[in-house]
DNA sequence: ACAATTACGTACTAAAAAGTGCGATACACA
DNA sequence: TGTGTATCGCACTTTTTAGTACGTAATTGT
């Protein structure tokens, strides 16, 4: 394994959250284990090879775990791993920011849809005030 | 502005901290008003036109204000608006995340290194227990 | 005169990430 | 025999992102 130097923690997250697909990959799987076919469906635009090359890659380090049932056809499911769920208030975090922000981008004349509100509301919230 | 649409909150949220510099740039901002030649020194690999094109954008999103002073060298500063105040929080634990991933890592036998552990210590933190 | 400073732009190139199209498997069912 | 199912791999192309190399400005210090 080739040595690796990070300046600060932060490249680290993002190297395994970053791209287009993980995070909202990792925010599908937060709530339920997931099927492959389940996982396409919620996320319409990502091709096949896409979803398994970034599952691959989550697998590879430790934020998923694949489950391979021997049947035809074949069925596969995902989940998070415990390193995975230690992500989720972080993801939890980016889905509501992105919500607000569309909001504050729409409130300024911005065309924007948002199809699937993320409904947290009473988990690991704090809003201190 | 053309018509845009977000199937879930973190893929705007994505857009805006992603890529390989954005999240850094801002985890050092959120500290302290930095100027250009600051950020240079704390990012030691950024190009100067990868870290002003991401400056730039990150300006254009409404998360960093850019403040000119009219004199010669030139001074610029840069620091989060409210709207990237907004997301300290969520810096805060990508860095705390990935130093503790790091940590796992190099405990599992992986030669890496981090420069620069962040002491966020006491701030805006509500681990419950 | 000339280098150093600080921030930035722009044309061009290289590398990384994502997308397309196709094939394979192995069984069920018409 | 042929079609559908669910998952995945591979070769290839396209798109996106990042990096290189260079040039500008206006002033200070040598």
């Amino acid at each position: 394994m080739a040595d690796k130097t990070y300046n600060i923690g932060v490249e680290a997250t993002m190297e395994v959250i970053g791209g287009k697909w993980k995070a909202i990959i990792l925010c599908h799987l937060r709530h339920d284990t997931m099927r492959t076919s389940e996982l396409r469906r919620a996320i319409p635009q990502i091709t096949q090879k896409m979803l398994t090359q970034q599952l691959r890659e989550l697998e590879a380090d430790g934020i998923v775990q694949r489950r391979v049932y021997e049947q035809v056809p074949p069925k596969v499911e995902y989940c998070l791993t415990e390193r995975g769920e230690s992500l989720n208030m972080i993801l939890n975090q980016l889905c509501k920011w992105g919500e607000a922000n569309i909001d504050e981008r729409r409130a300024k004349g911005e065309v924007i849809e948002l199809i699937h509100r993320d409904d947290v509301s009473l988990e690991q919230n704090q809003s201190a005030s």
